[in-house]
DNA sequence: GGTTGCTATGCAACGAGTTGCATAGGAGGA
DNA sequence: TCCTCCTATGCAACTCGTTGCATAGCAACC
């Protein structure tokens, strides 16, 4: 039950309709926290059945209607209770390396796919990095004078990018040892 | 739907019961695949009623009786036809990084109580790197010989501990930040 | 004029995962 | 003797997350 905590911390950091927090779930939140627009939609107004956050129709014109939603008082108080609740040990969900284990019960084509399949994957996580440099060089540039917000922010962002780093290096390490096999 | 194909993944490198298994998931599989007993002893009966594994009542004196699972030709297939098809990409949540963005709306109080919770959970994942060093010298000791599944386990297992480390480094970055807030 | 794509919201059905509880025999310690 | 822990399996209820589909207006393109 975390999906309404990443929400109110991103409603916090800037009021938004369901839509809009689903794009911001494809990018900058969905680095840490994935969510659908189906999802987000039904938290919401469960959220505002909760008292959690209130919301205002907007009129837009060249553009469908849209509910905008923002923090109440209730929900920034949950939050603060669960921010200071200790963190729950994740589930971790590693299908590639269930892959590479699984490859010993394959044949050379097999491992073969598992090559070409790593490579793309690799490829796909190396963009990531790229975006992520990219963003870090537009909002956080050097000797810039960061509020507390932004200094979150950025330390989160260097955690995306040493994980990407990371996970880049491990597959180099992977490919060496599916080809020596 | 590949909480299955871990538990053939399993069954292949050793065959055994629910409770073993779940054991396993516990420890090494558990680092890339998380499930409980009741989510294994559930699928593990919908596998054997779908023909990927076959079982055998083992009685036991002392302990109670069993049932010991192992891979049937149907499901090997199954799991080869799946470790071919492309990895999906993975749904991601990590809470802490949540967490630390969402201090931005806490006091100097909620945030010294995140540090405490940070400190915390570094020394949990500096545990968890120790387990697997000493995992690692203790199955891979350096200058073996070693079968394509052992290499594979391994280059896993590096993963996990390349993980950890990343981990640790930015978890003092956390901390550096969070104090210099 | 038709197709495609974007903004914007939503329902319904299903599958995956969690939580609480239940049973039951044996081992080991206070 | 009672309590606790470990092995071993399982049901029931619930919540969370995914997938497919639907609607609807406007913009842009061919």
């Amino acid at each position: 039950m975390a999906l309404e905590h990443a929400i109110l911390v991103s409603l916090l950091e800037q009021p938004g309709s369901g839509y809009e927090l689903a794009r911001r779930f494809e990018r900058s939140i969905g680095r840490f926290w994935t969510a659908t627009h189906q999802q987000i939609y039904r938290v919401l107004k469960r959220m505002e059945a909760d008292g959690w956050v209130v919301s205002e129709e907007i009129g837009q014109d060249g553009r469908p209607d849209k509910r905008a939603y923002s923090v109440a008082a209730t929900g920034q108080a949950e939050l603060i209770t669960w921010l200071r609740a200790p963190v729950q040990p994740e589930a971790v969900r590693h299908e590639l390396a269930v892959k590479i284990r699984g490859a010993a019960f394959d044949d050379a084509e097999g491992r073969a796919a598992l090559v070409d399949e790593v490579r793309r994957y690799r490829a796909e996580h190396e963009a990531t990095l790229h975006r992520y440099l990219t963003g870090e060089k537009r909002d956080f540039p050097a000797g810039a004078e960061l509020d507390a917000g932004q200094r979150l922010q950025h330390v989160v962002l260097r955690g995306g990018i040493a994980y990407e780093r990371m996970l880049l290096d491990w597959l180099d390490d992977v490919l060496t040892t599916l080809r020596e096999l």
